[in-house]
DNA sequence: ATCATATATAGAATAGTTCTAAATTTAGAA
DNA sequence: TTCTAAATTTAGAACTATTCTATATATGAT
């Protein structure tokens, strides 16, 4: 997509959100909503440093605090690093960590069936579930 | 059971595990052997300060480890909080988290049926489940 | 008892994130 | 436009949980 295209549609979608679209928030929201693929706060600043002049790291995680609120994107936290991970898909999803190259992906729960079946006053208003193994 | 027992019993699990009995090792193993539900090493901590003379935080913390390698315990780190969390049943199992009490409940893998159904060249080689909600 | 090794200790260091206070930018009113 | 109040951004301090480092102490084998 044609980048000013791209800034356009991206501004819509954060007013939509009700985040008022300043140039760092368009920045970010671009990075994390078109491309980036589970980042860090790390990940995000590094984008930062080499494609938006001189944005601090507190920018960084105001902004990520930000859309997650704001619903457009997903804090995820997982147990193999202490790092959290951002994820643009916001909807209920489960996680699959390669255990060779440590990437994650999105499962859809269509894909893990799941079926608690626990003592009867115990009723389950969540499911977190983390594969691990080989994806490719 | 008598405490005196209960130490012999502690030290004999640890020796069988490799670990060699010191004062603080039994002390610890016994508090998170017999007792402790799902502490945290600050909880550990606590513990030490009113019934160990003088423990240092370190020894907390390098007992956890060592008692983890020793498959005597097992981490557990669970997204609601940064802080790992110790678990007396070594074997296989998933967790419940009871967002009243915020107490965490072992889950026997019998108890959640998991079927996942991915794509062909995916191998899963384990699999992670927190369950939350109310659990009385 | 001596010696080599293992363990325990206090405190410094680290990683990742959040907080604070000041500076800048913005939108809207005048 | 210019002014102003509020929102945003910033640099750096502070914080939390954990790990590391260097020293002291305890232990078991000789």
């Amino acid at each position: 997509m044609k980048s000013s295209a791209e800034q356009a549609a991206i501004e819509k979608r954060l007013k939509a959100a009700g985040v008022r679209p300043t140039a760092q928030r368009i920045a970010l929201a671009r990075f994390l909503l078109n491309g980036a693929d589970h980042p860090t706060a790390e990940d995000v600043k590094k984008w930062a440093d080499e494609n938006f002049p001189k944005m601090s790291l507190a920018t960084v995680y105001n902004t990520l605090a930000l859309l997650v609120r704001a619903k457009l994107i997903k804090e995820v936290k997982l147990p193999h690093t202490s790092r959290v991970i951002y994820d643009d898909r916001v909807s209920a999803h489960y996680h699959f960590l390669d255990e060779k190259s440590g990437k994650i992906y999105d499962v859809d729960p269509s894909e893990v069936e799941v079926k608690p079946r626990l003592k009867k006053n115990a009723s389950v208003r969540g499911v977190e579930v983390l594969l691990r193994g080989r994806w490719g």
